[in-house]
DNA sequence: GTATAAGACATACGCTGCGTATGTTACCGA
DNA sequence: TCGGTAACATACGCAGCGTATGTCTTATAC
């Protein structure tokens, strides 16, 4: 059976999936200011002109990138977090997952060094509302809901959160390789006994 | 008595004061690279050759105002926290002065959100190792130390409770007058409560 | 007191890299 | 088979940084 796409349709999005991955690379590596239109088109064997054909700004090449790489470590940290039997352990599976793709070197270079810098952080903070930040208020708005952590502003709670995850991940994706795994653990050790701060006491 | 310094040192000094002020203030507004060196020299009715007497870089200049807001944040904490009686509270107090410096929209925004996309996280980190992350390490290591707070391992607690205090700067950066009363007292209890989750259980 | 050196800028230039405007070629539909 | 349009390539303009060089004024040496 046929895609239902022309030849012409499929040559094009495979240039633009092609376009994807070498900026990813340049990204990941050079950063946003490092890498120019130039070469992300010439790894391709094509010109800027196929690159503004297909996105209309650097920018936007970037959203394209970091969309991406965002949308996948959500649905890994999702289907982890589904394992786990209440909200507190949920909330905890999904967290080590999320540490995992810290760990990721494109991943963290891109997402939490590069994309404030390359979209501005009101842009960053709009989309991250989508990703990760919305993931973790909705944990910790379950954790209320269940009585196990304290009503505290949902919002803080869920920002500051964010930011200890935030420097997990700009740990993890400086750490070198061998020591990505005790980095790790001291990071979830800490975080969770921060996050057991904000439980109810007896 | 003289100052010991010619009339043309004086005069010298005073431009580079003043081009410092300015840089300062269109960072604080219009972002690092929303300012061009020819607007921040057309401040002082100058050139953009002054600018490139008196610092090496545009990135230079920046690192100069950022110094120099961070000096006088790191000051000001310093002396909120000498005023407390043990370690607890003297961070308290510390983080307390630091919220308040934070809620500072100059503040805020250039060593907050101008600062790593200026100069890069790698030199920001290097900068923020001498000013405020090592004031929070001392902080956390007093802490430890007199048995207020577990022996967790120290740098990555201290990071995390960077990384809030930068969330929090960002927020109250961001939030509007009337709000940041409401908004930094939610910060700090929350954070409170999170590093209560640290102390030693009896 | 004058000459010379040096400091404090101004002016002029080149270069990189983004965005845009304008081709050019190949495919698709009628 | 014949426009039309999608998918690029080429060419251009422009901002802004950094640098090289020029100019004027103040300090210093004699």
């Amino acid at each position: 059976m046929s895609t239902g796409k022309s030849r012409r349709d499929q040559f094009s999005e495979a240039t633009r999936a092609a376009l994807l991955e070498a900026a990813t690379r340049r990204f990941a590596t050079l950063g946003f200011g490092g890498t120019s239109l130039e070469d992300v088109a010439a790894d391709i064997q094509a010109t800027r002109g196929a690159v503004y054909h297909h996105f209309p700004s650097k920018k936007a090449l970037f959203e394209a990138v970091f969309e991406e790489l965002e949308t996948e470590a959500v649905r890994q940290s999702a289907e982890a977090g589904d394992r786990g039997e209440d909200p507190w352990q949920r909330a905890l599976f999904a967290l080590d997952a999320f540490l995992t793709t810290c760990a990721d070197p494109v991943y963290g270079r891109v997402v939490w060094q590069e994309a404030p810098i390359a979209m501005g952080w009101v842009r960053w903070e709009e989309l991250e509302n989508k990703f990760a930040f919305g993931v973790i208020e909705e944990h910790v708005r379950a954790l209320v809901e269940s009585g196990l952590v304290e009503r505290l502003p949902v919002e803080t709670m869920s920002r500051l959160a964010f930011s200890m995850l935030g420097a997990a991940g700009q740990a993890l994706s400086r750490a070198a390789e061998a020591d990505k795994a005790r980095v790790k653990d001291e990071y979830r050790l800490v975080i969770g006994r921060m996050l057991a701060g904000l439980t109810v006491r007896k």
